[in-house]
DNA sequence: GTTGAGCGTT
């Protein structure tokens, strides 16, 4: 079929711009919105019945309304709270975009439960801003190359393993004040789920662990500021506590073709056993597993990763071996997706090596440690 | 004042 063009406008006046289907005459919703931002689907006006109609959208594809777009003008949908203000949005996404969300207009998320649905993610990302899209893989239909994350949200679920849950239950709770006793974290935090463990040091230093039942509970609340009792407090990942257990090392998750962090140098980190992707079967290229690596990395909980286009192709330089570099929150990798960097094993400490199918899950310092907390 | 303990050590 020769290159279709069917016109599109933002209202029923105005210019339409001719927008490209597909070979199988539909129509990606990405093409929409690469000319019309923020776009969430099309309608158009019935020429029977003068009604609006809507256009099919399944899964990021427009279907013509009788296998015929016609030669009618298609107007743009726009999410409904899409003229929202900045001071209508509510505090929390306001904090989002502080932290570089507005930036954003591609994410990847890995880390993904099973049973996550598309309107789950829906749902979720809805309170950060309009949800064009949202596409779930899982990982035996993932072959893509960068081209189509121009403009798509892609979700990428990942967990391979899902009988292998491995992320910290416990948060750290910084910024605490002496006030704050352990009976008031625990009633604090049960508001979100069952609290198994209150743990503040004494002397008094002002910050407290809390250990959840459920893992996507504490990892949720990563990066969030709460106020306590009138205070303000970061929550965080609760680094591992020190010792030389290796026992969540050993298991392989990343064996040839995969990748490996290095676990244990990374405040934040997931750990390894929160994904079962194999990056390297994927077809990925280092740029993007170096930015699906630091966004494993960055404390975003249940959601896990993310990381805009920009990250894909910038982080290409700097794919390399920093295991010292810590990410210390998840904005960190958001706003300076260059910045990324792979924590995978020792003996792969430059850019240009080849090696995506070796070398990794190999070699761990030492200091690595479990969540074993 | 933003990363815990003790036991006892591959």
């Amino acid at each position: 079929m020769s290159e279709l063009y069917i016109r599109v406008a933002e209202d029923e006046s105005e210019e339409p711009m001719e927008i490209p289907s597909e070979d199988d005459g539909t129509v990606l919703l990405s093409s929409v919105a690469a000319q019309f931002p923020g776009a969430c689907g099309l309608r158009y006006r019935n020429p029977e019945s003068q009604c609006m109609r809507g256009v099919r959208l399944v899964e990021g594809v427009l279907h013509a309304p009788e296998n015929d777009w016609g030669n009618l003008v298609y107007v743009v949908n726009y999410p409904k709270d899409n003229k929202r203000k900045m001071d209508e949005i509510d505090a929390a996404s306001a904090v989002k975009i502080k932290r570089g969300f507005q930036k954003t207009s591609d994410l990847i998320v890995l880390g993904l439960p099973w049973k996550t649905t598309e309107q789950d993610l829906k749902d979720y990302f809805s309170t950060f801003g309009e949800v064009i899209m949202v596409q779930v893989f899982t990982t035996h239909l993932v072959q893509f190359t960068s081209k189509p994350l121009n403009s798509w949200l892609f979700l990428l679920s990942s967990q391979a393993c899902p009988d292998e849950p491995m992320r910290s239950r416990k948060i750290f709770v910084g910024r605490c004040t002496e006030d704050m006793t352990t009976d008031d974290l625990r009633q604090y935090f049960m508001q979100y789920g069952e609290v198994t463990d209150v743990f503040i040091p004494k002397p008094f230093r002002a910050f407290a662990f809390v250990t959840f039942a459920d893992d996507q509970v504490a990892q949720a609340l990563c990066g969030e500021d709460l106020i306590i009792k009138g205070v303000s407090v970061h929550i965080s990942n609760a680094e591992p506590k020190h010792n030389n257990s290796r026992q969540m090392m050993d298991r392989g998750r990343f064996g040839a073709g995969g990748f490996s962090q290095g676990y244990g140098s990374n405040r934040g980190g997931l750990g390894s056993g929160s994904s079962g992707v194999n990056f390297g079967a994927l077809g990925l290229n280092p740029a993007m597993v170096a930015a699906a690596q630091a966004a494993l990395q960055s404390s975003w909980g249940m959601m896990g990763m993310l990381a805009n286009q920009q990250g894909l192709t910038t982080t290409a330089g700097t794919a390399t071996t920093t295991r010292d570099q810590t990410y210390s929150s998840a904005s960190t990798s958001y706003s300076s997706p260059s910045s990324a960097s792979l924590g995978w094993a020792a003996g792969t400490n430059t850019a240009s090596n080849s090696g995506f199918s070796s070398g990794f899950g190999t070699s761990m310092e030492s200091k690595s440690s479990s969540w074993g907390m």
